[in-house]
DNA sequence: CCCATATCTATAGTCGATACAGGTTTAGAC
DNA sequence: GTCTAAACCTGTATCGACTATAGATATGGG
């Protein structure tokens, strides 16, 4: 049986964030030592280590919710889990494609930029003045 | 003048956030109508449209209270803004690049998936077992 | 047996908004 | 001039996913 410490070293999710997670109902409520100390088994480590990559791949807490539902039912149909999937990878296209406008606009104010006074400054300027942009990146921001 | 609403109108910045941003110190006090109505003139408009583009080009708050800051004061030198835009443009490849890695493993894991049983679904295991990723891709789900 | 380290709980703060409740002002139709 | 619906006001709470803090208790190595 492991500390909460030792579990977070095992897994690099960190001791607060695991207690969050037990707190939000995404870990089971873990047992306690003599002294009152979480403790942790084996298949605590897998919970945690599926639920930390699944973050890493940017999937919600609600997502990995749901994913976790799912893995705890061998028998049902995947199509659920491929569909959780799916949602993700079209939201990280969306986000690449915006993002990449953002580089390129990011880079022509730089680079029209000569570093002179603020008044000059084309960073300012184009700021200043939507028109200026090559690209329409609207809610590019975002995540 | 313009009532808020109408400013919101023309800069697609919601009412709310308005009255956040005002709040926050991100704008000034606005003035107001003999019914405590607060009321914008034009460079009220220049000045939010400023932010809102900054917004969406992912800058922090706190960098476009800096970048206002440089905008009102035309004599100083523009290394300033350079090197903000510039720490944008890093933070934007950087996760460019993350969120690429990402994609690869989202695709690979649905190309597997063979929609049968969660017990062999592909998604569920990739996302059990880090050693099975054809990459590395920790924190790349951030921002 | 001591003490540094780890753990416990509870609460507050982060960022960038957004939502809500309950009240007031304004603008347009009649 | 009056009515009413929409817009506005303030203050507080909520969101997601943590992170930080304070003050108390437990554990483990020397």
């Amino acid at each position: 049986m492991l500390s909460i410490g030792k579990l977070s070293g095992a897994t690099g999710v960190k001791v607060p964030t695991i207690r969050y997670y037990e707190q939000i109902g995404l870990l089971p409520r873990a047992g306690r030592s003599t002294g009152n100390q979480r403790l942790y088994d084996r298949p605590a480590v897998e919970r945690l280590a599926f639920i930390r990559h699944a973050r890493e791949l940017g999937f919600s807490l609600e997502d990995i919710r749901e994913l976790l539902a799912l893995a705890d039912d061998p028998e049902k149909p995947c199509a659920a889990a491929d569909l959780i999937a799916g949602r993700q990878l079209a939201a990280v296209n969306a986000r690449l494609r915006r993002l990449e406008a953002l580089r390129d606009e990011l880079q022509r104010m730089l680079a029209q930029c000569t570093s002179g006074r603020i008044a000059d400054c084309r960073v300012i300027e184009v700021l200043g003045n939507h028109a200026l942009c090559a690209h329409d990146h609207a809610e590019a921001a975002g995540a």
